[in-house]
DNA sequence: CCGTAACAGTTGAACTTTCAACAATCCTGC
DNA sequence: GCAGGATTGTTGAAAGTTCAACTGTTACGG
């Protein structure tokens, strides 16, 4: 391991450890779990809830897209496998004309609410249940703080210097 | 949504959206990047990482899986092609028949530390430059609490009360 | 010893994600 | 209005992951 350029110290060193394994193992089981429960992947969980959060149950697949982080074709991908399974329909957007919506189903909301229950309490099994009031308020300041610079040029590779 | 389970608090879902996000955004922005410097996926640096750790830069099938919580088909399937792009070799365990010992050869060793500076320069920039010392003390206590209950029954759906 | 169970690892098929190319539509300036 | 470019979303193939079945080896009980 080379080391002229800034190393990690040993506290963050092993920070970064445990937090990868943390988040590996957490959202493994959040996984199956919701896998066992509801037969769901999370991004198809993840895709539902999101719908399910807009009046009318429906959204265009863009704006799904970036709540979702996924990229378009993998939406589109994951998206055509829930209508196959008859939760989820699409129709192209009448404002619009490239534009598709997808819609939740009755189906798709009542597989949503029953994987819901299981996977809230699996969250708070597995996270919350592990983490004090302070806990929760600086996870969320941190994560703020993390994925605010992050957030916009998504597609930026290291940008250095780059005007005028 | 049913209200009739322990639902999450307005803090704790912001914060679990948060904490989501944020993880999502900061893996894909290090695997993008560790890709673009190096050629390589988080996974395969991981695999390259313990090995380079260990004495003999060399380690069983089974406890490279453990350490990387990867199932022993992922990591197969992972090595074969590390082996094929001759960065590691694999060879039957000279103490027990059916084991495999997976070798870092030269070539893997080199790319391992042209890819770990920038691996490591990244981490700091998108993670610990967001962070103060006692954010990083918290993470790691935070996430030693989350995975040790995970860490052991990896492979249990809920147990709920299983004796007698 | 021998038969059986447990263990270590690999394999191929099914499935998911990514990547690059594509079709269709909208916008803009002339 | 219409050419050129940007935007929206889909598609098919390649790459990666999962799942279940399989091979070969070791450990154990009789």
């Amino acid at each position: 391991m080379p080391e002229d350029v800034a190393w990690l110290t040993d506290d963050e060193q092993r920070a970064w450890r445990a937090f990868l394994e943390a988040t590996q193992l957490l959202f493994h089981r959040l996984d199956r779990e919701l896998q066992q429960d509801a037969g769901l992947s999370q991004a198809e969980y993840e895709i539902l809830v999101r719908l399910s959060e807009m009046p009318g149950l429906s959204l265009r697949m863009g704006e799904l897209a970036n709540q979702t982080l996924f990229s378009r074709s993998r939406l589109s991908h994951a998206v055509a496998r829930l209508e196959a399974a008859g939760w989820v329909r699409r129709h192209s957007c009448v404002t619009d004309g490239r534009g598709t919506e997808a819609v939740l189903l009755d189906k798709g909301k009542a597989l949503l609410d029953k994987a819901a229950r299981a996977h809230v309490a699996a969250v708070r099994r597995y996270f919350f249940d592990q983490l004090s009031k302070s806990d929760v308020a600086r996870i969320e300041r941190i994560a703020d703080a993390v994925r605010e610079p992050l957030r916009d040029d998504s597609g930026a590779g290291r940008v250095v210097c780059e005007d005028v």
